[in-house]
DNA sequence: AATGCTTGTGAGAATTATTCTCATTTAACT
DNA sequence: AGTTAAATGAGAATAATTCTCACAAGCATT
C-alpha cells in the first residue's frame, strides 16, 4: 500500500476540471469537501488558513469561482446576503431555512421536481437549473 | 366627484405603513405600481427620476427598504444578481427564468405549493415565505 | 398660516463583497 | 534542470448598498 497509489482525491478533482494543483487550492477543495454546512467565501478562507496559512483572498475567490464555473460547487444566495458554496457531486435536494436561528436544512422531493418539469413544459422550456428555498419557522 | 375623497392609491399606501408621503416617495411607488418588470434599485431610481428629478439615490435604496421592511415589496436576488423588486399584493406566483434571455415569467402551481408545506411539516416547520426559480432553455 | 417636533432628504463618504492588476512564484512538461 | 504558461499575494478597483450629517419638509397643534 505505497501512498504513490493513493492519489490525494482532493488532487484529483483539481486535475480533472483542468486546474493546476497548488497547496492553496488543495486546502480549499478540502475545506469544501470536508464541511457539512454551506460556507460563504470568507468562512472558507478562514478555514483554508488553518491548513496553509499562505492562503489569500483573491486565491479563496479565484478557485471558488473556477470550481463552480466547471461544476464542481453549487453557489447559493439565500435572500439577499452573501454567496454562499456547496460541493455539487452530492444528490440534488432543495433547502429549509430557519429563518430564526439561520439553519440551513437540505431536503428532496421527486413529486416536487416532477411538477417542475411540468410547469416548464407547459411554458416551452425545459429546466437547466432550479432553487426551491422554504423559509420557515418551527411549527407552533 | 371631488379629487378630495379620491386620495392617491400610493399616498394611502404610504400611510398605512407609517411612512411620511413625500414626493420623492410618491414617485418611487408610482414606479413600482406601474412596473411589470422586477426592477432593481438602479432602474427604480432612473424611471422615479422620470416624475421627479429630486429623487436621490439614497432615498431610493431607504425607500425601497422601508418599504420591503413592511411587506409592501418582496425581493428577489435572481443566482447572485442585484436585489430585484415587485409589489407583493399581486397574486402569489413563482419565477420561470430564461437563461438565454434574461426573461421572467410568472407562475403558479398549487400543487407544488402543497408539497412544500407538506415538506416543511414533516420537518416539524411551517413556512414563512418560500421561492422557487426555474433556470431554463427553450425545449428542444 | 405660523409653530415646533420629528422624519425625510441629497450629497457624498463609508462599507461590504467581489474582481482585477501586476510583479513574483510555481506547477507541469520537457 | 530549463522553459513556459498559469497561479499567487497584496493591494487597488469596482459595484451594490448603507451610513452620516446638515438642511428641508411633513404633519399635528395652535
Amino acid at each position: 500500500m505505497s501512498t504513490k497509489f493513493f492519489i490525494n482525491n482532493e488532487d484529483q478533482i483539481l486535475r480533472d476540471t483542468g486546474l493546476r494543483v497548488t497547496k492553496q487550492r488543495l486546502a480549499i477543495v478540502r475545506v469544501l469537501f470536508e464541511a457539512e454546512d454551506h460556507p460563504d467565501a470568507e468562512q472558507v478562507l478562514a478555514r483554508a488558513r488553518e491548513r496553509d496559512a499562505s492562503v489569500s483572498q483573491a486565491t479563496t475567490y479565484r478557485t471558488l469561482a473556477a470550481l463552480a464555473e466547471k461544476g464542481v460547487l453549487q453557489t447559493h444566495t439565500f435572500d439577499g446576503g452573501v454567496t454562499r458554496y456547496e460541493v455539487s457531486n452530492r444528490p440534488h435536494h432543495d433547502h429549509l431555512i430557519d429563518i430564526e436561528t439561520g439553519d440551513v436544512m437540505e431536503f428532496v422531493s421527486e413529486e416536487i421536481e416532477r411538477l417542475q418539469r411540468r410547469v416548464a413544459a407547459e411554458h416551452g422550456y425545459e429546466i437547466v437549473a432550479h432553487r426551491l428555498e422554504l423559509y420557515c419557522r418551527k411549527a407552533s
